[in-house]
DNA sequence: CTGAAAGCGCTAACAA
DNA sequence: TTGTTAGCGCTTTCAG
């Protein structure tokens, strides 16, 4: 097997330097027509490809994006859709920008900090994505000392450069659709306050109600973990002590949890109760009933996401964070029969 | 800041030459416990750490493994659980040893051929663990000529290294346990024969019938696509014209289509009809009945997956495939009682 | 055991 | 415009 071409070969068949070869291959000015063209046909000619790690370690470029999920497998199996969907918009925004993404998966924060140490120290990236901030956000120490570029998906407490749903938005219109198919007493399965967006979402939800004309009710307000069983004890609890003709989940799996709960007091849904959640996931469309959802374009956010990581690496100063917004997909738990309408308009 | 730290400024601290340097640095032999010591010594006063890709650029190395998956996007949000868990499992045995991971995301085989090249080309990966393997496998020209590493995730045509499920272990563990249950006469929802896995599975459902002296009775052998749709068609098609009390389905979503036509029927699940499925997932556990389902431990696959990958890297010649087995994760849908029966005992 | 020197393949001053 | 020449930071012969 013959060694792989280099740009001496390239250089020497096209009768020319090799620095007058790099100029010409990577398109920039200076280079003459002609000796172009002759370049060119001999790295076509040789089947020439320049070698990425050269490339990389002469202008001290990566051209590799690191993705880190500092979040435990618990929430990964929780939501797994919604990284296939992430990681796949970030890809594309790659490609479009000539990085490759690398996986750096963590199971907590602090492996989180061992593997953005690592990916510094080792200089392997040009700049990371990281997923899931938190209040503590250990790594962001390093992050700074070194002034690597980086952006968050998710709103961070301190002052950083990220990419979020608008998730004031999201609960938005779930809860106004609830109201628009006639409900006025609409309950809201929120989850932790810890999550900025959770936080976020119910001031969707208050936003929903006032544009409405609808009392605030505090009681109508409850929180529940992220899991099926912790949403299910939540409203098991709560829901024979109040009235409501609807609710509003904040993820698809507690929704589930939340369903199973009514239905186990002997509540129908959507029939008694209807039922909009957040995240638009293959549980929400298989589930029977199957769930109305705000879409949360994951794609979107990682695309987004990518992009405003390659801006900083190329020193352009973007203040303000990318908000995507969510969209409504309306199924069965709703109980709404504006589908059918729609389809017939 | 101050430029980071080179090998030659430990080497300088040090009082060595930087060849020795190096020789410390990466624990080989025929240096001295003392120079050892005062190279590393040095290196940790320096804060020094390699920097990977000048280290890659000079021994040829690229310590990056790259995942090739040409599925549509479609696709990919049917099985968003699967390929989390498999790139968990690799993400594991690539740092186990020393590797990166590396996303080659292509929605067709005709744009996994381009990711294929452009990897060889830029020669930036060590080898590559390709998905869903298919009759025409067309980037496996170049992966032969170039003679780049690679294993399979799936069982190919071709003669080639793999990772697999033991897929005739997989159904066979699913149908025993229906029949372990009473069942006698048990339908098989499969998925399109064009499947390695698929035609696998077919061999397994025989095998358990023919252990407990049961009929394999080619009725009751139906095949749809891997869609809610496709299984709903099916079922309701086939379901009236034979008598089964239980029904193994190659699916969850396939479960998921095969229960909605059996409900519309008027046929309870699992009163009527016992169901047990393949794939373990956030949708046969939310769903209601909750799913009896064989899981596939797909994190071991990707785990074995890059094992045997950085042993082809290695020049270990490794001739079997490995073969996972499935598992079985008893719920309501199959109706039996051996959930609380094994808590008890 | 240790050190000097030659690359790995490419980019980027700087000179011509 | 084009060519010469240093590196990028590390590994690896090959002599001492």
């Amino acid at each position: 097997m013959n060694r792989s071409p280099t740009i001496r070969d390239v250089a020497k068949r096209a009768g020319v330097a090799v620095s007058t070869a790099s100029l010409a291959l990577n398109g920039k000015p200076y280079v003459s027509r002609e000796t172009r063209f002759r370049v060119l046909q001999a790295a076509e000619e040789l089947g020439y490809h320049p070698h990425s790690l050269a490339k990389n370690l002469a202008d001290g470029r990566t051209r590799n994006l690191g993705l880190i999920t500092p979040i435990s497998l618990e929430h990964l199996f929780a939501s797994a859709g919604f990284f296939s969907r992430l990681i796949r918009g970030m890809h594309r925004a790659a490609a479009e920008h000539g990085y490759n993404l690398s996986l750096h998966i963590a199971e907590s924060e602090e492996e989180a900090v061992t593997r953005v140490r690592a990916a510094i120290r080792g200089r392997s990236v040009d700049g990371l994505i990281i997923t899931n901030p938190t209040v503590t956000c250990p790594y962001l120490k390093d992050l700074k000392r070194h002034r690597i570029p980086f952006v968050f998906i998710g709103r961070p407490l301190e002052e950083a450069t990220y990419v979020d749903n608008d998730n004031v938005e999201v609960s938005r219109i779930g809860v106004r659709h609830l109201i628009e198919c006639g409900h006025r007493r609409i309950a809201f399965l929120n989850g932790p306050a810890h999550f900025t967006f959770c936080v976020d979402r119910l001031v969707g939800y208050r936003a929903a109600l006032a544009e409405a004309g609808l009392p605030y009710e505090e009681d109508l307000v409850w929180q529940s973990d992220l899991t099926e069983g912790a949403a299910y004890q939540v409203v098991w609890e709560l829901a024979p002590k109040h009235e409501f003709t609807a609710l509003f989940a904040g993820s698809d799996v507690q929704a589930v949890g939340a369903i199973r709960a009514l239905q186990a007091r002997g509540v129908r849904v959507p029939q008694d109760v209807a039922v909009v959640c957040v995240n638009n996931t293959d549980l929400t469309s298989h589930f029977i009933p199957s769930l109305t959802a705000v879409d949360l374009h994951e794609y979107w956010l990682g695309y987004w996401a990518v992009k405003r990581l390659v801006q900083t690496i190329d020193g352009e100063r973007t203040e303000h964070p990318v908000l995507i917004p969510g969209e409504l997909v309306e199924r069965e738990s709703c109980g709404c029969p504006s589908q059918d309408q729609q389809r017939r308009g």
